[in-house]
Formats: structure tokens, C-alpha cells, sequence
DNA sequence: ACCCAGGGTCATA
DNA sequence: TATGACCATGGG
């Protein structure tokens, strides 16, 4: 059993599911910080907000106070920390030239640079790097830990970037074309969250799930 | 009324 | 390095 044989499962069980849901690689970002520890419906809300305001650059969320973007993004909760959080990483996109330059950078630079914003942890960088910079890095989360775990294929205290290599260096050791590996990691990371949350969770019906035949777990 | 959600930082030991 | 406290709204 391998990462890419529980990835072909999924894919043929649920479908692409075209992540992430988003307008712009801008939009993509600001929801990456928004949605930590967050449901998605709550950050839907702050996003619809900030449109509403037309607030969703990186020029107005620098410059407004903190108080009047905690109001817009309130619904997405931990309002005033994300507030913060947001201008800190608005002011680096800003200050490295955004967007354009931002996309020159290497895999490992850009990374890093993410990662020197105060808000911006390992797994809201990798959001920001595979979803709006088309970067091959594998989003771990609290969900991907716990499919992998009851699968048997984690020990499931590793470190993130422990877990992430493993992941990194076994499916790209499988898939040698860059562009394809992107996608690759694109729709695993959609497919583990739709399903632990659609199935897992809603129905915990081991004789049900799509990944049965390779699960220890399963009856 | 309770539990959790697509984390991250900071203070302690 | 490794725990714990803290942040906060909205849906099930």
C-alpha cells in the first residue's frame, strides 16, 4: 500500500474537486490565514465582507486600522489575532513587490519567506505555496494525520516537515513531471479534507468507505 | 449545552 | 523539545 494507491482511491470514489475555492491566488491567500482552525463557511462570510467593502487587496488591508478589517472578518473568529496577522503578511507581499515578483522566487525561497511572516505557520504557507503559487508541496493537516494514521502508514507523532518529506519524496519518486505532480498534491489535499469531513465524520461506516479494502481499521 | 472547525504564537519548565 | 493557554465565531 502507498500514498499514491490511497490517492488513485479517493480520486476515483469522490472526482476532482478543482481546489481551491477562490477567485484570485490573492483571494487564495488571504483565505489560507482566515481559515486557520476555522470552517470554511465562517471564512466564506468574512470573504463576502471584505468584497462587500471592497477591501480584498493587499494596499487596503495594509493600510486600514485593525479594528475596522476585525469588524470584516469577523465571522471567521480569532478576529483580532487574524486582523494582525493579515497586515503582517499584506505588508511582506507589499514590501517583497507582490505578486509578479513573488512568482520569480524559488520553491524553497518563497517558502521561506512566507514563513518569516509573524501568523503564517507551516501549514498556511504550504496552502499559499500549492494553491496560489502552483508550487509541488504537500499540505499536511490534522486531518491528513488521522487518516494516515488509522491507515497505517504514519506513526502519527512525526513532526510536520517529517511528515510532509515522506509524502513529498514518495509520490515524487512515482511522478516525474513537475506540472503533473502539482495536480497531484492539489487534489490529494482537497480529496483527504472532503473526505474526513463528508464521510469520516458524517458517516464513520467503515464497510462504506472507498478506502476499506486498505484500511487495517476496517472490518 | 456542548463540541469542533482545512493553526499559530507565546510563555513556561 | 514539549506541553499548555490563548485566540472567537457559527453550525451540528
Amino acid at each position: 500500500m502507498t500514498f499514491l494507491s490511497v490517492y488513485k482511491s479517493l480520486f476515483k470514489h469522490y472526482g476532482p474537486q478543482y481546489w481551491w475555492p477562490g477567485e484570485t491566488p490573492f483571494e487564495v491567500m488571504i483565505g489560507a490565514v482566515l481559515t486557520q482552525n476555522t470552517a470554511w463557511s465562517n471564512v466564506e462570510k468574512a470573504i463576502v465582507n471584505l468584497k462587500q467593502a471592497k477591501s480584498l487587496t493587499a494596499e487596503k488591508i495594509a493600510a486600514m486600522s485593525a479594528a475596522d478589517l476585525g469588524q470584516l472578518i469577523r465571522p471567521a473568529g480569532y478576529f483580532n489575532v487574524k486582523a494582525k496577522r493579515l497586515q503582517n503578511f499584506c505588508s511582506w507581499f507589499l514590501g517583497q513587490g507582490g505578486e509578479k515578483v513573488l512568482n520569480n522566487f524559488d520553491d524553497i525561497e518563497l517558502r521561506n519567506g512566507l514563513l518569516s511572516v509573524n501568523g503564517v505557520g507551516p501549514e498556511t504557507a504550504d496552502d499559499m505555496l500549492l494553491y496560489a503559487f502552483n508550487r509541488p508541496v504537500f499540505v499536511i493537516d490534522a486531518y491528513t494525520r488521522r487518516i494516515f494514521l488509522r491507515l497505517g502508514l504514519v506513526a502519527g507523532d512525526e513532526g510536520y516537515e517529517n511528515l510532509r518529506h515522506q509524502f513529498e519524496s514518495q509520490l515524487s519518486s512515482e511522478i516525474k513531471l513537475r506540472d503533473e505532480l502539482v495536480n497531484i498534491y492539489n487534489e490529494y489535499h482537497a480529496l483527504i479534507v472532503l473526505h474526513a469531513k463528508e464521510v469520516c465524520r458524517k458517516q464513520p461506516r467503515c464497510s462504506e468507505c472507498c478506502l476499506r479494502s486498505q484500511c487495517p481499521a476496517a472490518e
